[in-house]
DNA sequence: CGCGAGCTTGACGTTGTTCAACTAGAGTGG
DNA sequence: CCACTCTAGTTGAACAACGTCAAGCTCGCG
């Protein structure tokens, strides 16, 4: 599985946090003392496709942000796995356990190759606890997520088969690729499993959008077709 | 709606905040200093049963904790309500909304007749600033409230009907009334909100469970008889 | 005594899953 | 260079889970 790309060390491609544009703007708010002790205390992690970043239960030791590629972020359940998020870079994640139980409550795994950067959760508590406007900044990403996960709960259990499907569409041109015309490094599971919706019934209705015209879809490169027509089916469950 | 007892008022009822045992124990690491403005600057509101305590869309302007009765909180979706939490005494409750679009994502609704402490959201978010104890419990709570809402998205998505309501029979039980005998004020349609289910089909699974002598119920009065044989469907699914 | 809200039950339809079979492309080893 | 296998994707048919609709019931309250 691994390559001997795949292993921790100190990265020679991000030589400091200073001029880093791969930072997350969290950390933006650091003194200079901190963000020298920041630059110090890191250290980079190179994975290949597939490989797990974290997963959830075991102990969250790092907060990660993640500098290059793209992966996923979800919740293993008994018979299916939702995700909940697609991470790119300069997304940062302090697992919410790291303040509970010190434990992840998700997975999180490389969809292309992905470089990550870490940093000790006891380092990342003193930022906090020093910091105030840190603290502050943090506060509001976690809340941002908070809300995040309001408005999939309610899609999840609310929507029906196409909105979901249009949503995921939707979230990935306009969040993830940043184009209507994207070469999607998911796979139909992965979008099945963004979706809360079985691999099968997904593909149906890719293929009842590519029927319609609103998306033309051949293997994994997708293009929207009628914008409009898929925020009307999103926007209508 | 609206009786005379529905009103902002300086409390009689709470005198103070230093020897107030309703107060949330989120407070217990406040300095005597912040202690006394938290004092001075809060107020309580009575609430008859049914009325809105805050409603989803509207501007967020005060933390609350709930200091007497029973509430829900639920998410207002398309076709449907989705409870999130039942809200006891001393549930503190800052809405995500506070530190990123000032506007409530949910809405809580009194179930029983109900008292709650209200706080200016700017007191608040000073003694975060000032006090990163009291910021680390803040982020504490909050971290758990997402874990929560990750369990309740398996939940809703995976589990079907028997082992939601096992769910929510249990979760009413231990957390809510600590007692295996409880004289329920939720309406079924509440239990079946809390269940993500229709209303229909909670009252047959509730039926099912008498049936099996798993649980007795009259009207709102529900004992557990066979905890263990609950537990399980809730785990089985 | 009558009214209305919440509760209950049955019949029926829809939505989405499951299962199984089939296809296509990407290694892999003989 | 050709089978061989493995995985991801695709399709159809049967089925289960759950919601919807409609009717009747109960109980508290005026």
């Amino acid at each position: 599985m691994k390559t001997e790309d795949s292993f921790f060390r100190k990265s020679d491609y991000c030589k400091n946090c200073f001029d880093c544009d791969h930072r997350s703007e969290l950390f933006n708010v650091l003194t200079e003392e901190q963000m020298y002790r920041l630059n110090n205390n890191r250290y980079e992690v190179i994975y290949n496709a597939g490989e797990t970043i974290h997963k959830q239960g075991s102990s969250a030791t790092h907060v990660i942000t993640l500098t290059s590629g793209l992966a996923k972020l979800y919740l293993e359940g008994k018979h299916r796995d939702i995700i909940l998020e697609i991470l790119k870079p300069t997304d940062f994640f302090a697992a919410p356990g790291i303040f509970v139980d010190n434990r992840h409550h998700y997975t999180i795994k490389a969809i292309t190759p992905t470089t990550a950067c870490f940093l000790d959760v006891e380092h990342f508590r003193e930022m906090i606890n020093k910091n105030p406007y840190f603290a502050q900044k943090y506060i509001e990403m976690m809340n941002e997520k908070t809300i995040n996960s309001f408005g999939k709960i309610l899609e999840l259990t609310q929507k029906q088969m196409p909105g979901r499907v249009a949503g995921a569409i939707l979230y990935l041109s306009n969040t993830i690729y940043e184009s209507k015309n994207m070469d999607m490094e998911l796979s139909r599971q992965d979008i099945a499993d963004l979706c809360g919706l079985s691999k099968e019934s997904t593909i149906r209705i890719l293929k009842d959008f590519k029927d319609a015209e609103y998306i033309s879809l051949e293997g994994k490169h997708l293009t929207i077709k009628d914008h409009e027509s898929l925020q009307q089916i999103y926007n209508n469950g």
